[in-house]
DNA sequence: CGCTAATCGAGACGGTACGTCAAGTCTTATT
DNA sequence: AATAAGACTTGACGTACCGTCTCGATTAGCG
């Protein structure tokens, strides 16, 4: 069922994307997709969330600046290209039109999940990084911020450039 | 009619924003709406647009670090507090489901437009600031990141430490 | 349903009956009133078919011209007065606008039906009556032609004299 | 102006004439179409009545049958082909859904009109033809609804036939 | 082993917004 | 002053999807 959706996703787009074709689509009743999720939004959270923790690793280098640069790189990618990114944005974009939605994307808190492991590997070789929170939108916050507002990514030397600021800014 | 966009807006929020609704409680036939604007965000776009160019502009303090801040203090109430700034959320939102809203979006560039002005300033004080359009993204991106994924703002001292973090790392 | 039609039909006109105020009246979902009839011609038709099969019936006296009088009587009545007979002359105006109207009422061919009845009967009686669909014309279209142009039926001395002139005019 | 009502209903057919369609093709402004007419109807009437009466003549040929015969031929042509036959199908179409155009209809009484002279020529070889009005409905009836309800006219041995018997029954 | 009961697909239902169309009124700029 | 052009409010059109509600058919567990 949750493979209809991001089927769907990627056929039709978020917008054309409804609770009868899901349904058809799973060759399920209509009854049956209500009885599990309530909303479309609900259940794009749940297509998406275990993509979102497979798919959005960095690489372990062991080097912070390589650490930062892969997870920037993945992040990018995984929003731009992935269907579950694609998921992700169309709930982030949701998430702004109903509360009830902003409320569900908050307590999942997907993407500081991610960010999260890779800070505080960099963190003992950026002593002044600022607490997690800050931290983590510092990072992701110009990619989230440049595909949402453009729908395309970063070229990998502004993320790399990205990465090199945010890391001297965090020595002492 | 666009005062009936931002009230109905505020009013009822954007899910709930209907053609119909708009014309309605502008007094006016819906075939009148269509006739000046194709989309519903064609509308919110040209209702939230001049405002942002109202609101969103940094004090002049002359002084870089508060310069950025003055900005980003703005920017954050902006995003979270003001009818433009959540109409211009509503639109980044729906530009996440239609790709017709993502051009209008990227093309109105609301968002850089107003930092531009902040980072020229401030570009004297900070020589190894990269160019524009990644500083500009680093600058406000972790600010809408947050806003949107949470629908609150960062607190004053976060922004602070926000503006601090990239002047340093925007030093030789 | 096919009594909110009826009933509108007599209330407010055929003009402003709507397929939106069919609904309404009904207690329906306008998709509903869609789902089984195309047009508002078939509903119409529906509506008043049966009753026409009821309604549009000769008193079977036994003799030719109290046969045909009161056929003729009948039809009058059921054309100037009837719900159903008021439906059936706003189908067959409607057939004047609209070709796949045309084709219904001419399939249907509701009047024909009844008068081939009366015309069997009386046959015998009138041996050089044509065959039956002129003869069915002959004995209907001054009536129907009548109505239709005026509103109003013809007295019913005009109606026997119509019945005597045919039986006369078939007579060797 | 008449003349784009001509052509239209011509071209696009009664029910898809509009007032705004009349204008355009008059070239003409729309408030000055409604300055003289206020209804469709009222427009209609007035471009098939001079037309009606060009054209609804019966040749004179001095003998009964033949004069009948001759008047009912030309009655179901124009019934069934000439453009303004089909503006006043549909006008008294419309006649049957709206109580307005049934009294402009009934008092400009086009039909009977041509009628009455055919009939007044041919009475002194019926002396027993009805009054007036039942008369004309009994020639012209049977054309009148058998084109109203098939959208065909009679065959003309049916129409010969259809005179003999009224010339018949007529008789003493 | 047969019967009840739950669950399922299918899809009809009452609603409501969509974007379009024509109605009839009004304003404006031209002539 | 009368016109064409066309913007205006209104309201029906037919469509799409919503979330709820029956339906039989299919299982499944229990007697």
């Amino acid at each position: 069922m949750l493979e209809a959706v991001d089927d769907l996703l990627v056929d039709v787009g978020y917008a054309a994307m409804t609770m009868k074709g899901i349904a058809e689509r799973a060759g399920v009743g209509r009854q049956t997709v209500y009885r599990w999720w309530a909303t479309k939004a609900e259940i794009l959270l749940e297509a998406c969330a275990e993509d979102v923790r497979e798919e959005l690793v960095a690489p372990r280098v062991g080097e912070a600046r390589e650490d930062l640069l892969g997870y920037l790189v993945v992040l990018d990618r995984f929003l731009v290209e992935s269907p579950a990114g694609l998921a992700f944005r169309a709930l982030l974009g949701e998430a702004q039109h109903d509360p009830a939605v902003r409320a569900l994307v908050r307590d999942a808190d997907l993407l500081a999940l991610a960010a999260r492991d890779v800070l505080v590997r960099v963190r003992p070789s950026a002593p002044a990084m600022p607490d997690l929170p800050l931290a983590a939108v510092q990072l992701i916050g110009p990619v989230v911020t440049q595909v949402l507002a453009t729908g395309e990514g970063l070229p990998r030397d502004l993320l790399a450039t990205h990465a090199a600021t945010l890391l001297r800014a965090w020595q002492p």
